[in-house]
DNA sequence: GGTCTACTTGACCGCTTGGTCAAGTACGGT
DNA sequence: ACCGTACTTGACCAAGCGGTCAAGTAGACC
């Protein structure tokens, strides 16, 4: 849209996006209606269209934004450590962290790479993910903390259990950011077999 | 529906099935109509309601029949064997090569799981497969094969593996099944720093 | 007090949707 | 040849959808 908005028009602007942000999670981007948007928030379906094109660029936005805080959330976490197993333990734990404060977000990715209009910008920001986590890995591989092998597959499973356990562990069963990431941590740094699993999954090497 | 059918009517409802899976997956479930799938097959409306009670039954039951399939092949490749870890590697094997087949079937329940009406019969399906997974951890864990630990949270993380790598290197990169099953078990069993992960990701110890 | 612009209203529109149904057709059994 | 039932047709419907817009309101600045 790209309107200039005084600081009463961001507000509104806000709740539109917290109240869409909601709605579409618990309830499904198609099964809301703009009309359940406004009602919900008592005002007129001007509203909605002074502030965003349409319901497909509100929540392209909610993804968006979504995507980029995440990012920034981990680099600031990451700042000025060097090594690439402590940079990737800082930025999964830092996810972690944003998870909670973000659940909603979670099934509206999941979502939107299930549909033919929005799989393409999901795609391209978890190749940004992928990509990310991938230099570490191969960082790793080359200083040899880490066994050689395909750092791009290893980088996805790393991305794919951080994503797993935050859904099943953080934001179902509610479990403190702290412990699923250690979790996390443990398992990927061990695997099942590898040595020194903790009982209470805390203890790591690195 | 359960209506008795003849082996004509058998076949016009795999009909609609196999396409109503393709068209949702491609084209997402909302956005396919049921206009659109019975002019795809160039039938009646009337048809579709024949054989299904409502476009969300038609869905169900595509849902249903491929949990189902999963996992008895699942049971079927773990055959007579007894050991934990080695059941789980079988199970991981036939799983992957089951979801070359059904590759539709992946984004389908990733949808089913954003939609308020859908997703608790995934979680239930899911709640199957950790409890399968779960068992053979803990049995394990049990026998001393593998480290003490939340036998709940390492399926889990197993689980995450094999289904992230499914979806990103069997289905989008169209790499081997045999292949991203040793990457998943490479993975799992020894984690990142852990002892001997192979370089062509296909050693393992067990 | 006037005016300009940011914002708000809600009736309205064209269109599509999931679903119905009275009427017909194909076909196996006798 | 005829009957019964399994199947098929497609016009039809109410409801709801995303989106528009002419008209109005509020508040900041002069």
């Amino acid at each position: 849209m790209s309107r200039r908005l005084t600081p009463r028009g961001e507000q509104r602007r806000g709740e539109l996006l917290a109240y869409a942000t909601e709605r579409f999670a618990t309830n499904g981007y198609h099964p809301t209606s703009v009309a359940e948007l406004v009602d919900g928030l008592g005002v007129g379906k001007g509203v909605f269209y002074w502030y965003f094109e349409s319901k497909e660029d509100l929540f392209l936005e909610i993804l968006r934004t979504g995507e980029r805080d995440l990012r920034r959330v981990q680099q600031e976490a990451m700042g000025e450590e060097t090594d690439p197993l402590a940079r990737m333990e800082l930025a999964i734990r830092a996810s972690m962290e944003w998870w909670v404060e973000h659940r909603e977000l979670y099934v509206l990715i999941e979502f939107a790479r299930t549909e033919a209009s929005f799989a393409p910008g999901v795609r391209k920001g978890e190749k940004v993910a992928l990509e990310d986590t991938r230099r570490l890995v191969q960082e790793a591989m080359d200083s040899g903390t880490i066994a050689d092998g395909d750092a791009s597959v290893v980088a996805q499973a790393v991305l794919g259990v951080s994503s797993i356990l935050a859904r099943t562990q953080l934001l179902a069963q509610g479990r403190p950011a702290r412990e699923v990431a250690d979790e996390v941590i443990d398992f990927c740094w061990h695997g099942l077999v590898g040595a020194p699993v903790g009982e209470a999954g805390a203890r790591r090497s690195a």
